[in-house]
DNA sequence: CATAAAATAT
DNA sequence: CATATTTTAT
């Protein structure tokens, strides 16, 4: 039980890495919450330049010298490093069980979650781990050994669709390929014991590296704090927050067992 | 110092 | 797009 030091861990350095006055940049903040955007059916259209290309520069393309700033403005921005909290990691198990093994690359469950800063990659790459716990518990599970070991502690946060685990992946009998009725309402017990839910905080203790502006509650309670980049949901967390729920469940859990995520057509490649 | 998670390269 | 490797955070 080593890791139960993050939930101490970062609290001491909480204070430490935050109010550094040059971390205070003004950047372009997010005043709107993706989800709260989306629920008002605006289109949260944030940042658009990403790194492709794009970029030109009128005329003169000098005076570009980057004088390796490390508080480099938004443009040029480096992406710190994403972090999976346990909604996002939720988000992208919903969004491929809908779209079933065949339609579930990447591109397309990055599409389908609609999370603003999020990148290829980034789906890519976690659905690559996705599938080696898939794999890895399919082998566990036939060998009788615990379900669960101590690791994978992110993916097990998740309703794990029963589809993905069995082998099946793709019957390619027929061509009808919609299997929608997922987990039904995911009773969200899944977290077992301790120390976890502090991922919210995690995404924002990221953040607070290159952005500080704390103490800004919006008037509201804790909102989900995902994505790690973008929507700073920082709050103060207070030491006495261990009394209330650290987390939301996220958007889902509506009635029916019906989730839609909301894809908008933001006329997105 | 070892392991896990994310990024990056193939 | 999938897999392998490297980097980075804990």
């Amino acid at each position: 039980m080593r890791e139960d030091e993050d939930h101490t861990n970062w609290f001491s350095r909480w204070e430490e890495q935050l109010p550094t006055p040059e971390e205070l940049t003004p950047l372009t903040q997010n005043l709107i919450p993706q989800d709260l955007a989306l629920a008002f059916d605006i289109t949260p259209n944030r940042s658009p330049p990403p790194p492709p290309s794009s970029n030109l520069p009128p005329s003169s393309s000098s005076e570009f010298a980057d004088s390796a700033g490390p508080d480099e403005p938004a443009r040029t921005l480096k992406r710190p490093r994403l972090v999976w909290t346990p909604q996002l990691h939720k988000r992208f198990v919903d969004a491929v069980a809908h779209l079933g093994i065949k339609n579930a690359v990447p591109k397309t469950i990055m599409q389908l979650m609609s999370v603003d800063g999020l990148t290829r990659e980034n789906v890519a790459s976690h659905l690559q781990k996705y599938r080696l716990y898939l794999k890895r518990m399919q082998g566990l599970s036939a060998g009788g050994a615990s379900s669960d070991a101590a690791a994978d502690r992110l993916f097990a946060s998740a309703p794990v669709p029963h589809h993905f685990l069995h082998r099946g992946a793709g019957p390619p009998s027929g061509g009808g390929e919609h299997y929608l009725p997922y987990v039904p309402v995911a009773a969200a017990a899944a977290f077992q014991h301790h120390h976890h839910q502090m991922a919210v905080a995690a995404a924002a203790q990221q953040h607070q590296r290159h952005m500080g502006h704390f103490g800004s509650p919006p008037g509201g309670q804790f909102e989900h704090g995902f994505l790690a980049r973008g929507t700073q949901a920082v709050h103060r967390m207070v030491q006495g927050v261990a009394s209330g729920p650290a987390y939301v469940e996220d958007l889902e859990s509506g009635g029916g067992g019906r989730k839609v995520l909301t894809l908008f057509p933001t006329g997105e490649e």
